[in-house]
RNA sequence: CGGAGUGUGGCUCAGUCUGGUAGAGCACCGCGUUCGGGACGCGGGGGUCGCAGGUUCAAAUCCUGCCACUCCGACCA
C-alpha cells in the first residue's frame, strides 16, 4: 500500500546512484553509509523532512525553522550556562566592520580576504528604471559584513585594557557573521551563521593556554554530553591554524559516513593581534607589554553534526537534551464524543510532566492538537526526532495507561515498538528514560567513533591502500572510511607542505593531533623519521 | 571559476528525441465511509513548465544567451 507520504519512486533511479530500498521508513532517502553518494542526499533530506532549516532566496543563506531554531536555542542555552560558568560575560559589537581594521594583521586578512561580504553604499536609486546603489552615495571607507569579529574586539580591548588590574578581560558574543563561501550546504557552511564567539586578553603566555584548553574542554563536554556527539579534542596542524593564532585547537567529530566535522575551535593568538592592535598594558613592574588573547567558537554547524551524527532512516532523533520539546503527545482523535475523554487525559498528562525534572531541568512536553490526522503528527514527530513519544487512544485513558514510543529505540525489525505503562509509573520513569536516551544516543556514537579509527597503519603504502585513490567514484572510494591514527615526526615548512599535497590527492587531511597522547611513539609514515606526537587523518567536511 | 547533471503545482517525478497549447503519485480542500492508528471512495483547488530573447500558424518541447540548484574539483577556523 503506498504510504501518506511522497517517497522517490524507485523505478527512476536507473540514472541515478544506486540506493538501497527504504522501505516502511520514514523518511524519502535512506542514508545507506556505504555509500556515500547517497549520504548527502539523505541528508539534504532529513533537514526538509525534520522540518529544520530551507534554503532562502538569499544565495547560500538558510532559513532556519521553528524546530531548527529550538534546536539552537537549547544549544544557547546550555553553552552559555557554562560559559558563564567560567566567568566570561556576554556583550555585543557592530555587525560591520571597517576595512582599515583588517589591514592590520597580515595572515588574518590573507585568510579570509577572499570570503568577505562588502559593504560599499549606504543608498539605493533608480537609474534607469533599474534599482540600484547610489553611485554618489559610496562610502569613504567600505565596511565589512564580519566574518569573524577579532579585529574590532581586539580595538576594543586596546581601549579598555590598560593595567595589569584590567586582566583578564573574558567576553563572548552571541552573534550571525558572513563568509562568502564558494559551496554551501544547509548548516554545515552556509553564507551566513549564528554563533558563539568568546574572545580573552590575558597578561601572559601561560594564562592565554590554559585560557585556550579550558574552553577546548568546555567545548569537548558540551558537546559529548549535551549534544551526545563524541569528539577528539586536540592540536591542529600548523597548515591548518586559524590565520593569525600561534595554536589552534578542535574538537572532531566522525559523522555516520566516516567524514570528520570540526565541531568547534579555540585559538591562542598569542600577541599576534595584540601587537597589531596595540593592546597593551602596564605590568605591576610598570613595564608596558602585551597581552596575550584568545579567541573560540562554536556554531550552527553544531546542528548539522547532531543529525549526521544521530539521525537514522526514519529521520532525526535528538538528544533529549537539547530536543525542543522532549516528549510529544498524539491524541488519537476520531470526531467522536470520547476525543474529550483523550484530550482532558492528555492536558492533565502534560500538568503532571511539567514539574518533573530531567537531565537537570524541567521536562518539556506538548500535548499536540493540531487538526490533522493522527498518524500524521506521528510520523512528523517521528521524522522530528522527538525523543518521546507518546499516543494516547480513548482505550488507554480508559485503563489509565500511557502507550510511547522511544526515537532511540523505535524499531523491533520492521515493526515500532510501543510500550505501555500506568499513568504513575510513566511520569516516574520519565526522568530516567530521558536520561537513558540521552546516554544511548551518546554510547551509540562513541562506539562507531572508537571503533573506527585504525590504529595499525604504519606506513604511507598502507594509508594509501586503506583510502583508496578517492579520485574515481569506484567501490573502494565509496565505500565507509573512518579515520587513521598515525605517528608523525611533525615537520614544518616545506616538508609539512609536501604532506599536506600528498593527502590532498586522496582528500585527506591532519584533523587533529588528540590531546590524550603515548609516552612512545612510532616512525612517522611521511618523513620516516622518529614520531613525535600522534595525528589523526581522514577525510573531512 | 573548471567538469558533469538537473530546473515542470508543496514533495518526488513523467512528458522534451518525433512542437499542437500540461500530467501522475503523495500532500492540500470538501463530503461520506472507516479507524488502537502511516485507511478508502467520490468531488475539488493549485503550475504563464527557471528567466530573457529568437524560430514557428503553434514552444515545456527547437535555437541563443543568462540564472539557480545538486554532485565532483578548486576554495573553506
Amino acid at each position: 500500500m503506498q504510504a501518506g507520504f511522497a517517497r522517490r519512486p524507485l523505478g527512476s533511479m536507473e540514472d541515478g546512484p544506486p540506493r538501497r530500498p527504504v522501505m516502511q521508513r520514514a523518511l524519502s532517502v535512506s542514508r545507506t553509509t556505504d555509500n556515500r553518494l547517497t549520504f548527502p542526499d539523505w541528508y539534504q533530506a532529513i533537514v526538509r523532512e525534520a522540518d529544520m532549516a530551507e534554503v532562502s532566496p538569499t544565495r547560500g543563506a538558510m532559513i532556519i525553522k521553528p524546530w531548527g531554531y529550538g534546536v539552537w536555542e537549547r544549544i544557547q542555552q546550555t553553552l552559555d550556562r557554562r560559559i558563564k560558568e567560567t566567568g566570561h560575560d556576554n556583550c555585543y559589537f557592530p555587525l560591520f566592520i571597517p576595512l582599515s581594521f583588517f589591514a592590520k594583521e597580515a595572515e588574518h586578512v590573507e585568510g579570509f580576504a577572499k570570503e568577505m561580504a562588502v559593504v560599499t553604499h549606504h543608498r539605493l536609486k533608480m537609474v534607469d528604471g533599474k534599482l540600484g546603489p547610489d553611485p554618489e552615495a559610496r562610502l569613504e571607507e567600505p565596511l565589512i559584513v564580519r566574518p569573524t569579529s577579532e579585529t574590532i574586539i581586539g580595538d576594543a580591548f586596546s581601549r579598555w585594557i590598560k593595567s595589569h588590574r584590567d586582566l583578564p578581560v573574558l567576553i563572548n558574543q552571541w552573534a550571525n557573521v558572513v563568509r562568502w563561501e564558494m559551496r554551501t550546504r544547509l548548516f554545515l557552511r552556509t553564507s551566513e551563521f549564528l554563533w558563539q564567539e568568546g574572545h580573552t586578553a590575558h597578561a601572559t603566555a601561560d594564562e592565554g593556554r590554559e585560557e585556550t584548553l579550558k574552553m577546548l574542554e568546555v567545548y569537548r563536554e558540551f558537546s559529548e554530553t549535551v549534544l551526545a556527539m563524541p569528539v577528539v579534542a586536540g592540536e591542529k596542524p600548523e597548515n591548518e591554524r586559524f590565520p593569525g593564532a600561534d595554536k589552534t585547537y578542535s574538537i572532531e567529530a566522525m559523522m555516520q559516513d566516516g567524514k570528520a566535522l570540526q565541531a568547534g575551535t579555540s585559538h591562542d593568538l598569542g600577541t599576534h593581534f595584540a601587537k597589531a592592535q596595540n593592546i597593551r598594558f602596564q605590568n605591576d613592574a610598570g613595564e608596558l607589554v602585551y597581552c596575550h588573547t584568545t579567541s573560540w567558537g562554536v556554531s550552527t554547524r553544531l546542528i548539522g553534526g547532531v543529525i549526521m551524527t544521530h539521525g537514522d532512516d526514519d529521520g532525526l532523533r535528538l538528544p533529549p537534551a537539547i530536543a525542543p520539546r522532549q516528549i510529544v503527545i498524539v491524541p488519537m482523535l476520531r470526531g467522536k464524543p470520547e476525543d474529550e475523554a483523550v484530550l482532558a487525559f492528555g492536558a492533565g498528562l502534560i500538568k503532571a510532566l511539567n514539574p518533573l525534572v530531567a537531565l537537570g531541568e524541567p521536562v518539556r512536553a506538548l500535548l499536540d492538537t493540531k487538526d490533522q490526522k493522527s498518524s500524521e503528527k506521528r510520523w512528523n514527530w517521528v521524522r522530528r526526532g522527538a525523543p518521546l513519544i507518546v499516543e494516547l487512544g480513548p482505550r488507554d485513558v480508559a485503563a489509565g495507561m500511557v502507550s510511547f514510543m522511544r526515537r532511540d529505540d523505535l524499531r523491533d525489525g520492521e515493526k515500532v515498538r510501543s510500550q505501555a505503562l500506568s499513568q504513575e509509573d510513566f511520569l516516574a520513569a520519565v526522568p530516567g528514560l530521558l536520561a537513558e536516551i540521552q546516554q544511548n544516543l551518546f554510547n551509540e556514537a562513541k562506539q562507531r567513533l572508537d571503533a573506527n579509527i585504525r590504529r595499525d597503519i604504519t606506513s604511507l603504502d598502507e594509508l594509501n591502500a586503506y583510502f583508496g585513490a578517492a579520485a574515481e567514484n569506484d567501490e573502494d572510494t565509496l565505500a565507509f572510511k573512518g579515520w587513521v591514527r598515525v605517528a608523525w615526526s611533525r615537520p614544518t615548512g616545506a616538508e609539512l607542505e609536501a604532506v599536506e599535497q600528498t593527502l590532498k590527492a586522496r582528500k585527506l587531511t591532519i584533523r587533529n593531533a588528540p590531546m590524550d597522547q603515548p609516552t612512545r611513539f612510532g616512525t612517522c609514515i611521511f618523513t620516516g623519521r622518529p614520531g613525535v606526537e600522534e595525528v589523526l587523518i581522514g577525510r573531512s567536511y
